[in-house]
RNA sequence: GGGCGCGUGGCGCAAUGGCAGCGCAGUUGACUUUUAAUCAAUUGGUUGCAGGUUCGAGUCCUGCCGCGCUCACCA
């Protein structure tokens, strides 16, 4: 329930002073003749003064009063505008409303009259009607600007709280005309990639996003539940599976852009939800998709910035092709100095990574390829990767979708023949330190992929909710025959991140994943310590009573002995009747029991259940 | 989940354990070419929540809530 803060009583009150006027708060319609860039344009190709003619519209950003003259400046999606508001030209009645400042800064307004030029030479639309159009009735955070001779801008008083920025994204929008900027350029960047692909000739399609089995990732899923169907269904993690049996089906080339989940962590570079881009390409290999990649975000770059060569937290980058290119084995022993094929399981690489002190936060019990892939490459090289890398030729047992490397298995010694026996054709590219995709030479042997799957079972056993599930018709789509094919996945966000220069994926977000929000003031007192009881207490309820008191006295260590007793009986019913236990309104605290609560406080108040959710509710 | 940091009027920020202050915004008034307008006066805070220590807490301690950074997790 909205409770109006001093600012918000007089703005109610102003709307209240402007309807008893007559004055409309919210009218239906506008005209609007120019945008306000268009106006100045207009202006800018005949400037002879009272020839120009525009109606315009926006929000005030800012309104000074100089007695019996005004200044105020509007802004749309185009840009800003000086209204020159004069006494004379807009009549008394009018101008009072403005003088008297019933319009607000924030309030939507359409302004009338001709193009001029003030004395100080801002062009400014010599305003002679002026209607309101939405009237706001909670101000914005007042960002002030002030343009200096060479064109830069600088702000005072910024609004930049980043939870309020998050939850409240509509007034960081409104006040931030760089977070504006930045959505513009992520749509551009999606326009930019559809355009690509279509160019080189691949079909959009889309794919399910509740699946009954999940894949192509190894990713938790959310688990969600069709109730018709008595049938468990799964956010996707990825489109790849889905994506690639339309090979079998005809298609030549086909891309997805759209969202997965993956039930993980967040941090600046990955949130719970996030658009990915996946394409599959017939005929070609994992050396014609990386072809492919460089050259879609040089394009991309290009129609985004104008440039293949960008800033990214002040370092230049340079997209355009060719990137570099190495293998994993190269990298290893480009960066880390040794050729880990001297090391062919994981526990001789555990042991000289240890003693070359590479080993600090590695599992000795991990697999050969997650070693190498993950804490060798993720830890020790990725962050050195600055100018885009294409790291390619990873260990099979981390790549269950991508096909071994070609090469002669009875050429050269033992080592090589391992080697290849035991690499993909896959790769990822990094860009600043960060992984912007991955790709391979998609595996399209019906008899490997299912050993693939087994295999990834039994690696990933323990970990089971990670494990790639074998599925059934993914095979028999690929028993139909699958052509041979190369395949492509990158998180967008991250590539929106590049080209605006943002260090946090939430900030190419519109609306980035935040816990609920704290209750607010009106909401009932008491709430957060009962909660931390019952959370500490609520799934131990075969703990015996005296340990029960002894945690609530821990955490409620300014509770009388009345409260300890009483959450204790309670704490004995049922877990439901626990989590139900809810406390405190008017600012005193209540416990409920089977079916009474009582004033804790003092003497027993007798109310039944019913009348108590009632009354908070 | 661990570690570190932060939370003070609408916004941005101060305040050795000792009267909660400043700027912007707001309100009232002056001003017919301002643009961070200016000038004069002025309103507004239970310092995220609940406790504790203390003669005295925004500050110290405990728990909780939220956010940020970081580590872990995340092909």
């Amino acid at each position: 329930m909205w409770q109006p803060n001093k600012l918000e009583k007089e703005r109610l009150e102003k709307a209240n002073r402007l309807e008893a006027a007559g004055v409309l708060l919210y009218p239906g319609r506008c005209q609007r003749t120019h945008t306000v860039a268009e106006a100045i344009e207009a202006f800018h190709s005949d400037e002879a003064p009272g020839s120009t003619y525009v109606s315009v519209v926006g929000r005030i950003r800012r309104l000074n009063s100089k007695g019996k003259v005004s200044f105020a400046h509007i802004e749309d999606e185009s840009g800003r505008v000086q209204l020159f508001l004069r006494l004379n030209a807009l009549g008394e009645e009018s101008y009072e409303l403005v003088r008297r400042k019933l319009i607000d800064v924030d309030d939507f307004v359409q302004a009338s009259g001709t193009m001029m030029r003030t004395r100080a030479g801002e062009i400014s639309v010599d305003t002679a009607k002026l209607t309101l159009l939405s009237k706001t009735l909670s101000p914005l955070p007042v960002v002030k600007e002030q343009r200096h001779e060479d064109g830069s801008v600088s702000e005072y008083g910024e609004f930049k709280d980043t939870e309020t920025r998050y939850r409240q994204r509509y007034a960081d929008l409104a006040v931030n005309k760089s977070v504006r900027e930045v959505f513009i350029k992520r749509a551009r960047t999606i326009k930019a990639l559809r355009d690509f692909l279509d160019n080189e000739g691949m079909l959009e399609v889309e794919t399910p996003i509740l699946q009954p089995l999940y894949g192509g990732a190894a990713a938790r899923p959310f688990v969600t539940h069709h109730n018709q169907l008595h049938q468990d269904l799964y956010l996707r993690i990825s489109f790849e599976l889905y994506l690639k049996r339309l090979l079998v089906g005809g298609y030549d080339a086909v891309y997805e852009i759209g969202r997965d989940f993956r039930n993980e962590g967040v941090s600046y570079k990955h949130n719970t939800e996030f658009t990915m881009l996946e394409f599959y390409k017939a005929y070609i290999d994992y050396e014609g998709v990386m072809d492919i990649t460089e050259r879609m975000f040089a394009y991309t770059a290009e129609q985004v910035n104008g440039s293949s060569r960008i800033r990214y937290q002040g370092v230049e980058l340079n997209l355009a092709p060719p990137w570099k290119r190495l293998s994993i084995r190269e990298a290893v022993q480009a960066y880390l100095d040794f050729d880990y094929m001297d090391f062919p399981s994981s526990e001789a690489l555990y042991e000289y990574l240890r003693a070359h002190g590479l080993a600090d936060g590695l599992d000795r019990d991990d697999t050969w390829g997650r070693m190498i892939v993950e804490h060798l490459l993720g830890n020790h090289i990725e962050e050195r990767l600055i100018q885009p890398t294409i790291v390619k030729d990873y260990p099979r047992d981390v790549s269950p979708f991508a096909k071994r490397i070609r090469g002669d298995a009875d050429a050269g010694d033992e080592k090589e023949r391992l080697y290849l026996a035991s690499h993909t054709e896959r790769f990822e590219f990094f860009i600043h330190g960060m992984e912007m995709g991955n790709a391979f030479t998609e595996l399209n042997d019906p008899r490997d992929q299912q050993a693939r799957f087994v295999e990834m079972k039994r690696l990933y056993d323990e970990d089971s909710d990670e494990t790639t599930p074998l599925d059934e018709d993914y095979l028999r789509a690929m028993r139909f025959g699958m052509p041979p094919n190369g395949g492509f996945g990158s998180g967008v966000d991250r590539m929106v991140m590049l080209l605006t220069d943002q260090d946090s994926i939430r900030d190419v977000l519109l609306y980035p994943h935040l816990r609920e929000p704290a209750p607010s003031e009106n909401d009932l007192r008491g709430q957060f310590m009962l909660d931390a009881a019952v959370r500490q207490v609520e799934y131990q309820l075969d703990l015996p009573l005296a340990e029960k008191k002894r945690r609530i006295a821990l955490y409620l260590p300014q509770a009388n002995a009345g409260i300890e007793f009483r959450m204790a009986n309670a704490l004995e019913g049922s877990l439901a009747q626990l989590q139900n236990l809810r406390v405190a309104f008017a600012g005193e605290l209540f416990v409920m029991t089977d079916e009474n609560f009582y004033h804790v406080e003092d003497e027993l108040i007798e109310m039944r259940i019913a009348d108590f959710w009632r009354s908070i509710t």
